[in-house]
RNA sequence: GCCCGAGUAGCUCAGUUGGUAGAGCAAGCGACUGAAAAUCGCUGUGUCGGUGGUUCGAAUCCGCCCUCGGGCA
């Protein structure tokens, strides 16, 4: 393990979705030189406030967050274009003087970040559309055995079930002549140019957090959210397979303002799809040895956290 | 009160002519390199409403009871 003295600091404020980070990183902003970067795939996207829980125009006043609000919904953006963004906002704020707070659940960012990226190319929609059509007429399957010709290492890795993964590395070799495995193994070693205080949210019970997401739920469709769903498809623009449409809570409200469920069926659906992606983030999360966890339920949790931000901040 | 229907997994239900059960969803676990709030993989779950009987053997057939629907009074 490398010496980390010399580095400058930046937290990060890890949790899964409905676990209290933004209301705590509000917080800390207010109290410690630190500067809220936004680490959440869905909260890039413009006009998906209540939705995405978004923090309002009052809060961000007060607690700026960068990497919100830099897409529009029928754009796309990726953990290779976050981590260029990511590191820029970083190196901007240390060069002030303050301390860059990364916030957020989209732990592939957070990797993709820390860990770094192999040199593969960016997505190539053209590409992508094409092989769309070939699995079309032949199946995954058949487009998977393809890529076992020209990539088994690849290949050995993704299951002829997952589309995504054959799709891109299927993209990759066409597009760069060259086996994504072989790409990957030729990725350099990346030392993050920062010493990082590793912080993560979560109540210690399952149920707990079913409960808080449940109920997040409701209030956001208290707040409007069918309405917020029905203007973005009203720009006819907008379609349910786009990445911002396909976020949790938005797939589901699209398909019931189709008429192909009711509201309850939508409620129970978009719930149910939020605890598995809380539960896919708490995958992730496991790995996290480094960090200090935290159950904002708890008393004495907010003390806690604030007397490891100081030691931290000191040292 | 009488008649009919239904009670099987957390939920919705399937279960052939009797051989002590299985789907979908939910849930749990995992994978994850330019769509990641995405995309995939693996795994259970049970006093078959209760009770007594017939039978070598009952979710299945019979009696009684309970609960919930619906109808008739």
């Amino acid at each position: 393990m490398m010496n980390t003295r010399h580095l400058p600091p930046a937290v990060f404020l890890m949790g899964p979705t409905a676990s209290g980070k933004t209301g705590l990183a509000v917080e800390l902003a207010k109290r410690y030189p630190v500067d809220i970067i936004s680490a959440d795939s869905a909260m890039v996207y413009r006009q998906m406030d209540i939705g995405t829980a978004k923090p309002d125009a009052a809060v961000l006043s007060e607690a700026p967050h960068r990497l919100i609000d830099i897409r529009d919904p029928a754009e796309s953006y990726s953990a290779a274009e976050f981590r260029d963004d990511a590191l820029s906002e970083m190196a901007e704020i240390t060069g002030r003087g303050r301390v860059p707070f990364l916030v957020g659940g989209t732990m592939l960012y957070f990797r993709a970040l820390t860990g770094g990226l192999a040199d593969l190319p960016a997505a190539d929609l053209d590409l992508r559309q094409q092989l769309e059509v070939e699995a079309r007429q032949l199946g995954w399957p058949a487009l998977h055995l393809r890529l076992r010709q020209l990539d088994p290492l690849i290949a050995e890795r993704i299951h002829p079930n997952d589309p995504q993964r054959i799709q891109r590395a299927l993209e990759v070799i066409t597009l760069t002549g060259r086996p994504m495995s072989e790409l990957q193994s030729q990725q350099p070693d990346h030392n993050c140019a920062y010493r990082v205080l590793r912080m993560v949210v979560c109540p210690n019970f399952r149920g707990e957090l079913h409960q808080r997401i449940n109920q997040r739920f409701l209030h956001m469709l208290q707040q409007g959210f069918l309405q917020e769903v029905r203007t973005l498809m009203d720009r006819g623009d907008l379609s349910p397979h786009m990445p911002a449409l396909r976020c949790v809570g938005y797939r589901q409200a699209w398909s019931h303002l189709l008429g192909e469920m009711d509201q309850p069926e939508m409620i129970r659906q978009a719930q149910a799809a939020t605890r598995q992606l809380a539960k896919r983030q708490l995958t992730w999360l496991r790995r996290e040895t480094e960090a200090l966890w935290y159950d904002l339920q708890r008393e004495d949790a907010q003390k806690a956290v604030l007397q490891d931000f100081d030691r931290f901040l000191e040292s």
